[in-house]
Parts: structure tokens; C-alpha cells; sequence
DNA sequence: TAGATTGTTAATCGATTAACAATC
DNA sequence: TAGATTGTTAATCGATTAACAATC
């Protein structure tokens, strides 16, 4: 059985690595097996979306048996590709650089730190996760080396284009971004935007919306 | 004109920040007036959806003109509910705690960070952006003295729940989860999660799926 | 067997895009 | 005026939910 399938639906692809987590969790605390409905329930969505999103790869249980929760851990992890560990680099070592890099999870995932750049001399030495920061400039030859294929963007704003531009030009081929701007880089790379500010004011703007009651909500 | 209107979609409210960070780009670079079809350009969405999406408020221009740059960011704060400073905490000082706390857009629009909370003694009097890492023990005194609402929280899956728990009790309504749990809280109680990993591990899928070349993606 | 469960198709719902009259 | 633009309705597309046969 081949994961070679048709694209699977964005909303699909977003909601794998909360299956996975959930998994893994039951699996943490000794559960063999588990139906639609009930991991459905534990992550609030309906049990038809659960089966329907498992649907695109098939072969999760069949008919009248609950989910093996193993081999469900297993094929997602098949799926997202995390089989072997993956090299990426953190452009940009402030706050929320070093957050990222010393972030216990995606180690636990399969994502290795292979090295993380800025251009303030001050924070150049310092180390996370065993890893010291570089000048920005050594980063190409360090992607080229180790051949990484995922870059992380810390920087300001201002600095993102140009770092993407290096990035690209070193052989990175995946872009995580969290500088709030459209960034400019080849069809052939793929970019994934993260706007922190979005998340916090759509919050802000929701809990007004919960003030107001849920009679103006319709 | 009042902002009162019908629950407007969750897909709109996301780019809503989008469009209010680019709008402040073209303001502090001195443009004017911008079409539906530059702006959607510039943010590479379709311009339909740029104008349904403004279509749900309404005011913003009319027929035959294009839209006034400082006209469209007073009406989007105006609708994010922006023109007063709000208020919030930080539970859990690590380092994804300190970047929010350090993260200066927030501040620019129009977050204030009121504490910053955790258990870990190392923390404790830490300061960023003026403000000391207190006793997570104390997090309820100032919430409910000075009448925050809305928590943030950056403590370790385990502890979420709980710190959870205890801003509710504490008077929060609205919470920016990031720690990669579900989180049970009352009706309510406003939830937005946040989960780094997602981002990361669905970028990693659409980097294999660029690999396979695109004849295989249909 | 009887009750419960998955895989899968069909129905519904919501979001995106197209089209165009009214307007500048 | 002629060309361009918005607001708004209609058409399309994709995602969610319901329903149920096949199966344990």
C-alpha cells in the first residue's frame, strides 16, 4: 500500500498532526483502541469529518472494528513524511527564534536544529539545543554542506525578503515564515506563513462578539 | 454607522489582521488610495474575495473609486475592536512566553502586556518589557484587579489545563492557547489554539509533494 | 445474533470566484 | 465621454455533515 495518493484537501492536511498528537497521547496512557466517536468527542469535532479526513488515504480499520491506535500512530506518521529526521535552520535568533530552536516538541517530532543565524553580533556564540548561532552569512554554505531543505524566518519584517532571497539561492526549498510579509520567493518553494497577530486579534475581536451576547451572534 | 452586524465568517475575520497589517505598509510608505485589484495582488488573494470580505461591513468605498488607504485601517481597527488598549497575561515564562512578551507588534497594536506568570523560581523577577515574572500563585490578584480578560498561555502541555482553570476562575475570557492540548473550558470562555506543529509538519508534507512533481499533484 | 462500527456515497453548508450594473 | 472601479448577486468550488450498507 503506497501513500502516493491525490492531493489531500488543505483543511485534511491541517487537522493530520492534531490526529497524531491525540494519538500519541492515548497511546502515552496505554489505550489499544479507539472508535471514530470517541476521538472525534475528545478533539470536538464530528466523527463523520475524522473518517471522512482517513478516507483519503484508507486502510485505518475496517468496518465494525474500532482503530488500532498504534497503527493509526504509525500510518500518520507515514503520511507527514516523519519516518526520517529532518534538517532545518532558524534565520534570526531573538525571542522568538530561540523559542522555535529550543522547542522540545518538534525534536520529539523529527526535526533536527542544524544550525541558526542572525547578524547581531551579540547574540553570535550563544548556544540552543547544543547549537551555537552563526553570521547569517554562513548560512548557505552550512545548507549546502548538510544539504537542509527547511528554513525557519525569525527576523524583522524588514530583513525577511532578503534572508528568504539567501535561503533560496543556498537550496532551501520550504519556507516557515513568521515575519508579517508577503514574501516573494519561486514557485518551486513552498511557504508556510505563520501571523501570530492574526491569531491574537481574531481572539480579541471574538470575545466581543461573546459580549455582546449570543443573540446579536444569530 | 454601527459596527454591529451579522457573525461575519471565520475565513474573513482571519485575513482581516492581513489586510490591516499590509494597509498599514502602503500608509507608512505615503500611498493614498489602492484598488481592490493592487491590493489583492500585493497580498496575491483573489480581488473578488478582498471585496466580499469588505462587503460585510460595508462603507468602505463606492462604486467607481478606489479605496482611501487611512479611510480602510481606521475602519478595520475600528472593526477589531482596537481603539482602546487591551489588556492580557502570559502564563508560562519559557521561551515562547518570553517571545510574546518581547514580540513588539502586539504593543503596536494596541496589546498591553499587564503580567507575565509561572512556577519556576529561576523565572521569577525577570523582567520584559518592564514587566517582572511573578508567582503563578499571584495571577489571579492581578487579573481580577485590574480587570483582564484576556490569558495567554505558554506553559507545558501538562500544566495548561490547570493554569487554564485558573484564569477562568480569575475572571479570562478569552484564551491564546499554545500549548498543544485541548483545553476544556466553559462556553464562555473564548479559545484560540494555537499549534506550532501543524504549521511545521504540514510545510514538511507539501515539501515531498513539490518533490513528487506536480503531475502528480492533479 | 444484536448492537456497534467503519468506509463510502450523497446532501448540506460555507467560502471563493465570476460577472456585471451602478458609479466615478 | 470612455475606461476603470466598487458593491452585490449568482455560479462554482470545496469542505462538512448525514446516512447507511457492509462488516465485525
Amino acid at each position: 500500500m503506497s501513500i502516493q495518493q491525490d492531493k489531500i484537501p488543505e483543511a485534511t492536511l491541517q487537522r493530520l498532526p492534531v490526529y497524531l498528537y491525540r494519538l500519541q497521547t492515548l497511546q502515552a496512557d496505554g489505550v489499544g483502541r479507539v472508535s471514530s466517536r470517541t476521538l472525534a468527542a475528545q478533539l470536538r469535532i464530528n466523527s463523520s469529518r475524522l473518517r471522512q479526513d482517513f478516507h483519503h488515504f484508507g486502510g485505518f480499520s475496517r468496518p465494525g472494528q474500532t482503530y488500532e491506535v498504534s497503527h493509526l500512530v504509525e500510518r500518520l506518521r507515514e503520511i507527514l513524511a516523519l519516518g526520517a529526521p529532518v534538517h532545518y535552520v532558524i534565520a534570526g535568533a531573538g525571542y522568538l527564534g530561540q523559542a522555535i530552536a529550543a522547542y522540545p516538541r518538534f525534536g520529539e517530532d523529527g526535526f533536527r536544529l542544524a544550525g541558526i543565524f542572525d547578524i547581531n553580533p551579540k547574540l553570535i556564540g550563544l548556544r540552543f539545543r547544543g547549537v551555537a548561532v552563526q553570521d547569517i552569512e554562513l548560512l548557505p554554505e552550512l545548507v549546502g554542506r548538510l544539504g537542509v531543505k527547511l528554513g525557519v524566518i525569525t527576523t524583522s519584517p524588514e530583513a525577511a525578503q532578503g534572508v528568504a532571497e539567501l535561503m533560496v539561492r543556498a537550496g532551501i526549498t520550504g519556507i516557515w515564515n513568521f515575519a508579517p510579509v508577503g514574501l516573494q520567493v519561486p514557485e518551486a518553494v513552498t511557504l508556510q506563513d505563520e501571523f501570530l497577530s492574526a491569531g491574537l486579534m481574531a481572539l480579541h475581536y471574538r470575545m466581543q462578539e461573546g459580549e455582546r451576547g449570543p443573540e446579536h451572534r444569530r
